[in-house]
DNA sequence: GCGGTGACGGTCG
DNA sequence: CCGACCGCCACCG
């Protein structure tokens, strides 16, 4: 299932707060994978969309919701509008009014 | 072991 | 603002 890599990756995600978004290049950036932002979608794509973490906080870099809507997209919406997150209709987030900035990094 | 792949991201036109 | 390209890198057949 989970090799290191994806442990510190959810480790991360799981850190994001409700009504907060982070990218998945940032994800990486606080699991301290530099240039692995492709590997955190593909470790949330390995839990599936009924794992407890919160992987629909997750979007890309420009504010988007990378998840084509027929594989979760549609449903990583729903979630985000649920705890107070805008999204558009295109899947657009405001990034500069919703993006988690955590404190630092210990 | 090799090559294609993708829930990315930065750059360029 | 948007699409096309390209570099990255673990995973999988």
């Amino acid at each position: 299932m989970s090799g290191e890599r994806y442990r510190r990756i959810y480790a991360v995600v799981r850190r994001i707060p409700r009504g907060r978004v982070a990218t998945y290049g940032q994800v990486a950036r606080l699991a301290g994978l530099e240039n692995s932002a492709r590997q955190v979608g593909y470790a949330l794509h390995a839990l599936g969309a009924a794992t407890a973490l919160p992987w629909h906080r997750v979007i890309s870099g420009s504010g988007r919701i990378s998840l084509p809507a027929q594989a979760g997209g549609l449903e990583q919406r729903f979630r985000l509008l649920a705890e107070g997150v805008p999204v558009d209709a295109a899947g657009r987030v405001v990034l500069r009014r919703h993006q988690w900035r955590p404190r630092s990094r210990p």
